[in-house]
RNA sequence: UCCUCGGUAGCUCAAUGGUAGAGCAUCCGGCUGUUAACCGGAGGGUUGCAGGUUCAAGUCCUGCCCGAGGAGCCA
């Protein structure tokens, strides 16, 4: 394959003659000179045309391009300090592909609305580059650190039969005439796999057709989510930290300029190092009140209580042993107190709330069976499942990373929809 | 589903019930170091839809549609 260059290692090759391929994103003119601000999807360069350099003929045809025209540009890597980002390209040729029509995306602000009936032109422009080059990062560092420790990559349905939990809202559609559902989670069947491979985790789309108008609910969000024979809830707990803590290393040392162009302050994120705090859920409503806000316990934590209670910690911390009324069907009680259950939530601090659940799922069959009565669940659907408690059932846990929170996190973003390239939301399927 | 706010030029917004404007974008002209460049000029409107009040409605009233924020809901 020919030799290409990318913006992302221009460092390399100062002084040295370059062709970049990409679209250009805007330009400014001062009579002779043209500056060319340009981007090839790795990163983005001013790119400067003298009149004197490329001619007459070629300088009129550049300073006539359109905002997103397409083009080969190539010219010699100059470091510059009056540069953002260091280097620009002192142009020698050009060579246009395309020229865009007038495009609707301006460098002033729009509405929410706007920009998202645009997405699929938004995602160009530098802020959603950053955030969705983190959100790559995120993705390659959790995976890495699962596959680097033993897990198997295992894939579980997008099309169920039966809801996880039969409260939620579904998706459903026609399969043959029988309807199905779309996932919710990948966790009962993580169980399955957790039975045979030991360490596993999936890293798919969740779909949940809940009403949720907020900037932390999308109906299509993705989850990493590991599940772990013989683990108890501490062990789930140190995994929780450590996957996270690798995430966020990894993305403050490959991802800097990013975290740079998003204005992050990365002081936060290097405070992400284990032993992250863990309360219990008793504790947190004795939290609560010292914070003079009101809180039954028995009840779930909303919005509100997350935000209270993420502001006093200055790294994620984590809230366990939830009592049974807020936690689904699968979750191992706690031994010592049954109105109890072996849960571990994760909340992320400045106000960004829950970004991991899981806990110790149910052992004993009987237990199980039970829970599957009391939740008024369909049993046939779930005897696979119940099965798993019939042959060799062990002490097992996981949990669910929600990737979308976890960036908008990270990013310091306030609303999920950046935080995936195409969101989907309550009144929001297109583009 | 509930509460609040909004819908005027391509975009972001302004306009005591009395001639619908500005900035950006676009087009034309100027400028050899611009950083959301700057300077001068031009074009650009079914004020979300339907009805009502009024001499007169972008503005007031009623209904509907659409969007945003929040709540509820939510592994």
């Amino acid at each position: 394959m020919r030799q290409r260059y990318y913006i992302e290692d221009i460092g390399e090759h100062v002084d040295s003659e370059v062709t970049l391929e990409g679209w250009l994103t805007g330009k400014r003119s001062s009579g002779k000179i043209l500056f060319l601000q340009f981007r090839d999807g790795t990163g983005f360069i001013q790119c400067v045309a003298s009149k004197s350099d490329i001619g007459e003929e070629a300088f009129e045809a550049a300073a006539g391009l359109t905002v997103e025209s397409s083009l080969k540009v190539t010219g010699t890597v100059k470091a510059d300090s009056r540069a953002p980002g260091g280097y620009e390209l002192s142009v020698m040729g050009l060579q246009i592909v395309h020229v865009a029509d007038e495009y609707p995306i301006g460098r002033k602000e729009h509405g929410d609305a706007f920009l998202l009936d645009h997405r699929h032109l938004w995602i160009r422009s530098s802020r959603q580059f950053a955030i969705l080059r983190i959100r790559a990062t995120v993705i390659s560092a959790a995976r890495d650190y699962f596959d680097s420790r033993g897990y198997t990559m295992l894939d579980t349905p997008i099309l169920t039969p039966a809801a996880c939990e039969g409260t939620t809202t579904l998706f459903s559609t026609d399969y043959f005439g029988e309807s199905a559902y779309l996932t919710q989670s990948g966790q009962l069947y993580n169980e399955a796999t957790a039975m045979a491979f030991g360490k596993v985790y999936c890293f798919g789309p969740s779909l949940r057709a809940e009403k949720s108008k907020t900037r932390r609910h999308l109906t299509e969000f993705w989850q990493i989510e590991p599940e772990i024979a013989f683990a108890d809830l501490s062990d789930i707990m140190d995994v929780q930290e450590e996957l996270v803590s690798e995430i966020v290393g990894r993305v403050l040392k490959d991802r800097a300029r990013e975290l740079e162009m998003l204005e992050r302050d990365t002081e936060v994120l290097k405070r992400v190092q284990p032993p992250f705090p863990r309360v219990t859920y008793s504790e947190m409503v004795k939290l609560l009140g010292k914070n003079g806000v009101e809180f039954e316990w028995g009840n779930d934590f909303g919005a509100e209580h997350e935000t209270v209670i993420s502001q006093t910690f200055d790294r994620p911390f984590m809230v366990t042993h939830f009592p049974k009324s807020v936690k689904p069907f699968y979750m191992e009680l706690d031994p010592e107190d049954e109105r109890l259950t072996l849960s571990v939530d994760m909340l992320a601090p400045e106000g960004y709330g829950e970004i991991v659940g899981g806990g110790q799922r149910v052992t004993d069959l009987a237990v199980l069976e039970r829970s599957v009565d009391e939740g008024a669940l369909p049993r046939a659907d779930y005897e696979w499942y119940i099965d798993l408690r019939r042959f060799g059932s062990v002490p097992h846990g996981g949990f669910g990373l929600g990737l979308e929170r976890v960036v908008a996190w990270v990013c310091g973003i306030h609303h999920l929809r950046e935080t995936i390239p195409f969101p989907r939301m309550l009144k929001r399927l297109r583009p």
